[in-house]
DNA sequence: TTTATTTACGAATACGTTTAAGTAAAAACA
DNA sequence: TGTTTTTACTTAAACGTATTCGTAAATAAA
């Protein structure tokens, strides 16, 4: 690259060292503030900017940190990332965004990649069908890796997230109290922490109100789009639940879908709730009530803890944040 | 780093030199096949991964690239992004992120701080309230860069859109045909053509049926949300309109709010339309509806175009690819 | 056979930065 | 005064890879 700009460049125009140049663009006690200045000032006017790969090479810090998520066309998702972006711009960060649209061994295909020297530490929020948390108890032992919402029980890693259980037990209270007798469950997320907690809290306020559901009243999400549509829809006819719950924001959807479909009204044959993020919630036909998790928050605060760890001023890995969810009342749930 | 996979490692093990090895793992012709099988294997063996710092220091390519957004929790990014990473992902391309925030001077910091060298290319979608086109046309000469959907007129490089012009002029012609008398018009975007073809297309309708608008029947958006919701609430109760467009999502959502505050159908009072890629958009309280964005293909369209600079296959920068948006008609602007 | 060409590798250097170690001069101390 | 300490720099060596150039052996051409 002809007509680039490196210490040299400084160097040789101040008649400095490049050593001195390096030392005193990082803010160095061993150079005095005169000398400083000098370079600071026509850094500035030749816009010098130091590459990033050398001092990599050199440092083994890349100023950089790696996203690994499901799906960033999804709101709760987009939104953490927003929360990650926030904390990374303060501290000069750059971030690295990954999708493994579900897909366990490109999950695999990423981390292992970025053991190269890529990153300095990693957020991630794993794939629904990973259940192989071999891989990651390795990968935690390589590098600084933070876990948000989507977590394992049994990692030595910060885990940041949501009070599931209580949030989907609440919800279900919600419905039993409104008067619905057969909740059926859209279940996702079956083998991780986040999805059976909140099919515990589901289960247990069943149990509460000594009331049941059967197997048939739960649908499984599936990677297929339209098969989830079909089995809601299929399980909405034969069971004739008077509500729902769905674990995830993806599977609400196609549940206003199957109730226009089959003629019925929500709330008052079906009432629906649905873990979700959406900001069209309260203006959907009819409105939807929530279990609205923080989600710009949770970015946050992973970030935060991350930078910690990265910072060494961390020394708890295994630790699990959990911050608090809100159930949104709204026309979906409405009684009477 | 202790314990660290070098080439030098493989060399040692090997008995042959680190070049060879070097070449080996790029698959050069120079190297016998035996002994590139022999690298290889004990690459995957040792689990190598080649030091990315190093290799971009020596090559100057970087195997990444920058996605410089206005927000990433906004339907039509996020999608774009997904189409970026999918063709990014195709390539073993890195895809970093920032969001400007519709802040022109993050904006050019961000760009600024690129042409160290942390990225190959960069994909931008300019912030609201840039102005200042001089950056990026300086910007544009020393690094490749594909700008999409939010675009100048006037900069030498690819620039991939939709069809703004014609997809508003379709938008206004459909709600006059609906029998629509006073159209306000949401503005947005005003620097950018991205805005000004749309707002040119709504002015062309008019033109075509021999109507008119006035400056008080414009709202321009504004950073602040609350006063957004004001400001289109005070128009629409000053200037009564029986229909809006709105040229951003963010500006369609408060219409729905100010039509519930003053007490007026959707869309028997008032008519929506919106560029948009709510994917909730059929489920609200009315339907909405929108101009749909292409947002995915644009994404991949904007990333593909950009590896082919890269390749050096590709050498027309001035040049516009425009896909084609979609009007879908919903009950917002259903007639009678 | 001799000569020219090809094949397969190695030595050495450069990419731009950081940093350990060394040093002269200035300042502080005895 | 001489001695120690501090200040402000410089020298030189890395970090791990890619690449130019050189070369010995193998093969092909004469």
């Amino acid at each position: 690259m002809k007509g680039t700009v490196t210490v040299k460049t400084l160097a040789k125009e101040l008649n400095i060292s490049i050593a001195t140049v390096s030392k005193a663009l990082n803010d160095s006690y061993e150079i005095s503030l005169e000398t400083k200045q000098k370079v600071w000032d026509l850094a500035k006017k030749l816009k010098y900017e130091r590459n990033p790969s050398a001092s990599n090479l050199r440092s083994h810090k890349t100023k950089t940190i790696a996203v690994i998520i499901p799906e960033i066309a999804n709101n709760f998702f987009s939104l953490a990332i927003n929360g990650i972006e926030e904390i990374a711009r303060k501290r000069d960060y750059h971030v690295l965004i990954y999708q493994t649209h579900e897909n366990s061994e490109t999950e695999i295909a990423f981390t292992d990649s970025l053991l190269s020297g890529r990153v300095d530490g990693i957020l991630i929020s794993v794939s629904s069908n990973t259940n192989n948390n071999e891989h990651f108890k390795e990968l935690v032992k390589k590098i600084p890796v933070v876990f948000f919402d989507r977590v394992f029980e049994d990692i030595d890693a910060v885990k940041i997230t949501t009070d599931d259980y209580e949030s989907a037990y609440n919800a279900t209270c919600h419905l039993i109290e409104c008067g619905c007798k057969k909740i059926a469950y859209l279940f996702a997320l079956n083998n991780l922490v986040t999805g059976k907690n909140r099919f515990a809290g589901y289960q247990k306020a069943l149990e509460r109100y000594n009331m049941i559901y059967t197997d048939e009243m739960i649908v499984h999400y599936d990677k297929n789009t339209s098969k989830n549509y079909e089995n809601i829809k299929a399980m909405v006819s034969d069971q004739k639940p008077d509500a729902i719950i769905s674990s995830i924001e993806d599977l609400a959807l196609p549940c206003y879908y199957v109730a226009r479909e089959l003629n019925l009204n929500i709330p008052k044959d079906l009432k629906i709730i649905s873990f979700s993020n959406l900001n069209t919630a309260p203006l959907l036909n009819p409105s939807l009530t929530t279990i609205e998790q923080p989600a710009f928050e949770i970015g946050k605060e992973a970030a935060s803890i991350l930078f910690k760890i990265l910072d060494k001023k961390y020394f708890e890995p295994n630790e699990n944040h959990i911050l608090k969810s809100s159930l949104i009342k709204r026309e979906s749930t409405s009684c009477g």
